[in-house]
DNA sequence: ATGGCTACTCCTAGTAGA
């Protein structure tokens, strides 16, 4: 069984105490991190590795940035889109884990509707799906998870009449992340529980947690033949409690 | 629910996140 988790830490370093004791005891064999936030000649690398994980990095200071750390050997490891610049925001990692193709992304989150950023977001999700379509097959094994910033289906939505038409939930943001379901990715958490409520992500503010006001915008994309070999995926929203917590929590899918 | 928080920075105020 082989257990791969992604989480949107939110600072390495500011949740490197949470980050560690979760590593302790959930023990995942790769865990994908978004929003690092660090260069990588700062990255906590000795922290993680004395729990025996291996670190490959691509983060830059402030925003974003994406690590793997793995208790397997990982291969190929790919930074970045391959029409990035050199400057270009540090928003993806891949590698190959067991015959896996993992790829995990930070999805810009666009900021506000109208924006240039929120063409950035969409043209985002468009040069991944090419990235996708030119480098792999979807009859090959092949995870694609991270933070999408976009909540799939009103079922992803605390109350998706008030999110519906916002960031994070509106329909341009929906039809960026279709040609992903159409390449032939399936959404694990989804196929598994189809009737769960439940989210990823709480904002930090107004006691959204406690009220239940979620959304779920980390996802495990699988291609079939790896879904067909995904037993569970779950979501640890104990993770989101407690003293200085991320505003994601951990999802974990188990894999035979 | 238009922000009541958090984390960042040539740091104590402004920017961005989601």
């Amino acid at each position: 069984m082989l257990k791969i988790a992604t989480w949107n830490v939110n600072s390495v370093r500011a949740r490197l105490p949470r980050l560690e004791a979760w590593l302790g005891h959930e023990r995942p064999d790769l865990l994908c991190m978004q929003e690092s936030k660090v260069t990588d000649e700062l990255f906590p690398r000795e922290t993680l590795e004395a729990l025996g994980y291996r670190l490959d990095v691509f983060g830059q200071k402030t925003y974003n940035g994406v690590a793997l750390a793995a208790r397997k050997p990982v291969s190929d490891i790919v930074r970045g889109l391959p029409d990035d610049s050199p400057d270009a925001e540090r928003r993806l990692i891949s590698a190959t884990l067991e015959g896996i193709r993992i790829v995990n992304v930070y999805v810009p989150n666009g900021t506000a509707l109208g924006t240039p950023r929120f063409t950035f977001k969409l043209e985002w999700f468009a040069r991944l799906r090419e990235m996708l379509a030119a480098t792999a097959s979807p009859d090959d094994p092949l995870l694609l998870c991270g933070d999408f910033n976009v909540a799939p289906e009103d079922r992803d939505v605390h109350d998706p009449e008030k999110w519906r038409g916002r960031l994070l939930f509106h329909p341009a943001e929906h039809a960026a992340l279709r040609p992903l379901f159409e390449w032939g990715l399936i959404d694990a958490f989804r196929a598994l529980h189809p009737e769960a409520r439940q989210f990823t992500w709480w904002d930090y503010r107004a006691g959204a947690f406690h009220r239940g006001w979620g959304l779920r915008i980390d996802l495990m994309l699988m291609t079939p033949s790896l879904a067909a070999r995904c037993r569970e995926v779950r979501i640890d929203r104990e993770a989101r409690k407690g003293e200085k917590p991320s505003d994601h929590a951990p999802v974990i899918a188990e894999i035979d």
